[in-house]
DNA sequence: TTTATATATTGACATTCATCGATATGTTTG
DNA sequence: CAAACATATCGATGAATGTCAATATATAAA
């Protein structure tokens, strides 16, 4: 799987408002699939399938405890999936803690004339 | 907009590999459209299109020239859109710079008895 | 002012996605 | 083993999305 298909997995799993909240649910720690449904608005069928976007996305792990399903944020996943992310987006490490501006080639390089020596 | 309202426009302007390619090529610096087109498999109107997502985001900052639109990533929009998914995801600042393992509380909350006790 | 160029908008179409109900699978308990 | 429970899979359906061609808008050039 190259580095784009990794972030397109990742930003599918992120584009649901339901998958969010259930991404939230889980930054208290591991639960399963029961105690997820009962702060959801959808029905069953449609939370396993919510899950399996999240899990195929890499960011939440599962597993089985008897017959009951139990999930949580895979946190080394998610950090790589952040990296993935802020390299992307030329947002540097240092400048996250911070929050200082990233410096970024400001000079248009398209080959018109007009267009030469230009900056946002 | 709420945070997770701005997370899903986010997420949906990621989930394109051609508006990936787009971000890649905006990372070298400020970009018109007629350029980001000539190494791009897509009719102009879809470039048109591709890059509105972008922009809604907050991801990619706007500015026209002349005829021409330029295109460059907004590097504050950018940290603060990684922010949110840091978040969302429990992943610190520090754990990214040193991709340590981030502490969550590992015990199931949920109500059966069954799962009292248990952990990933 | 007419023409050429860069980008945006519109409408159509095929594909993907979220959702549900029904059903299947797997696990525990009686 | 049978019943109950938790979760997964399947099929259908409506909504959202990516794409293009055609057209509109805006700016520069002749």
């Amino acid at each position: 799987m190259t580095e784009h298909e990794k972030i397109v997995l990742f930003a599918k799993a992120l584009q649901d408002e339901n998958r969010l909240q259930i991404i939230e649910m889980l930054q208290s720690g591991e639960k399963c699939a029961c105690k997820l449904l009962e702060h959801l608005q959808i029905e069953q069928s449609t939370l396993s399938h919510h899950m399996k976007i999240l899990c195929q996305s890499g960011l939440i792990a599962w597993k089985k405890v008897g017959k009951w399903m139990h999930y949580s944020i895979h946190p080394e996943e998610a950090k790589k999936l952040l990296h993935l992310l802020q390299s992307l987006t030329n947002v540097k490490d240092s400048s996250l803690n911070q929050l200082e501006t990233t410096i970024s080639n400001s000079s248009c390089q398209c080959d018109h004339p007009a267009h030469k020596g230009t900056a946002i």
